[in-house]
DNA sequence: GCCCGACCGTTTACGGCGTAAACGATCACG
DNA sequence: CGTGATCGTTTACGCCGTAAACGGTCGGGC
């Protein structure tokens, strides 16, 4: 009944997604645990069974092992969970995916900003219960406004931005404006994304009942419900993307004009 | 020792909620329960304790009484949860607050996107531990992308854009470029604000050790170590809520100059 | 007056959770 | 052949959500 998903033009970074997933759930595989096989297990487990699914004893499981043999390498549920952010958003920089997405070496910042709003995206893809995990730890930094854990991602998101000239306070304010777009944006896609296959896994009690919850009293809604249920995720993060760039540029280029000013964006 | 906020020139939306926070705890009363009465507290609880503390039985406990007593009135704890954010998102369309933000009588669609905004940022502000369930809970309609919860926001929104002269496409586009927006920012600041008090609350351990976490490697950010942890999400948010307003400025006369076109905005 | 159901909070109980602590088993090395 | 380190298991505790049975306190019909 029906394909999962009705993509129009396809979407690059879910496709890169689709491509690399033979990691597989891995199974009562015996033993020689350690830490990179627990977080790699756990991700797994996530993605598979969603975020409250995964308990100790379950993960354990899954390993072929009782769950306090965890604790051996990993002091708490909570801490693992950190891990599994970290884990996550550091394979930013792995570069042997290859491709145009690896951020090191990019050509101008925007193209980087490019770069790292992709990869980001990819990331929230492959993991899309994984996702609000990122968005919702407390920051490795506390201080860090907004905190998005990885120092080294914050590091060389101001490091690029400085280095294209602009000052400072401009980078802070870009870094901003930029994680909360990304945050924002992704956050929704992989809610959505949540709420479509938990639809498809339990079709729970009469399908039609629920399936169009009396609109009568909501008339907008009922015009739009197709346009509303229709996916242009892909199409719409581009547009704000390249929005938010070309008010940056335009924040870097006043900037420039009178330099030695403070360029106090906000 | 030291004042919570260095409120340079005073946050607007978080005045109004310290100004409006005489609720209190409740504290064992002895019966009277009833659905009201019980959400009540558990917002109040998770203000004041946080999201994971609340359990079933010292949600009782605050209102002197069993747990399973809240079972005659909550069908279990999820549905509660549930109700926490429905009822926390209704208060958008209490009126008796009197103020500038009440959404219904608003003066033009730029206007009530301003005022729709910043209700929902002080709700944020207000009830910073629960807002994050206001973003990751499934949504009442999930056909609705991106799914916010109430149905009546979504219908509200999309008829004044509509009324505007936004062709359905247009509104569509701008609800979810909109939400988006909202949810990135308000999402990071609460997070950073939450961050914030637990770090107040539990210096944990040697202060030193923690509060300069090594950033020799990090040169960027120890240079702008101090832009960073300064606070001016007031004036970033009122920034970019500006810039957004602007875009869809654009779209609806770009739409009207082309009338019949589709407006596709995306 | 009395009984009886409805209402509503309590008690008890169960399986599962995170995790502290004690306990083997296995194995490299003196 | 110890013998200590390494690493997974067992046992146990307190807390969780919640099903089910229970009791106590009413208001209305006989």
């Amino acid at each position: 009944m029906a394909k999962t998903t009705s993509d129009d033009h396809r979407d690059p970074d879910l496709i890169a997604v689709q491509a690399g997933s033979a990691a597989a759930s891995e199974m009562t595989r015996p033993a020689g645990l350690d830490r990179d096989r627990i977080l790699t297990a756990a991700i797994a487990f996530i993605d598979e069974n969603g975020l409250s699914a995964l308990t100790m004893r379950r993960l354990g499981a899954t390993l072929g092992v009782e769950a306090m043999a965890l604790y051996r390498y990993v002091p708490g549920r909570e801490d693992l969970l950190d891990g599994v952010v970290d884990r996550v958003v550091e394979t930013l920089f792995d570069k042997d995916d290859g491709d145009d997405i690896y951020v090191e070496d990019h050509n101008g910042w925007q193209d980087y900003l490019m770069r790292l709003a992709h990869g980001v995206r990819r990331i929230a893809l492959a993991h899309p219960s994984v996702f609000p995990l990122v968005a919702s730890r407390p920051p490795a930094a506390p201080w860090v406004r907004p905190p998005l854990r990885s120092l080294r991602m914050v590091e060389s998101f101001l490091g690029t931005l400085t280095d294209a000239g602009f000052p400072d306070q401009a980078a802070v304010a870009a870094y901003r404006a930029y994680s909360s777009f990304l945050l924002g944006h992704l956050l929704l896609e992989v809610t959505q994304l949540g709420a479509q296959v938990s639809l498809l896994d339990q079709p729970e009690g009469d399908p039609e009942a629920q399936a169009n919850t009396d609109l009568t009293q909501f008339p907008a809604l009922l015009r739009t419900e197709k346009l509303l249920s229709r996916d242009k995720s892909a199409a719409e993060f581009e547009e704000a993307l390249e929005n938010l760039l070309d008010r940056l540029e335009r924040v870097l280029r006043e900037t420039r004009a009178s330099d030695g000013d403070a360029g106090d964006l906000a």
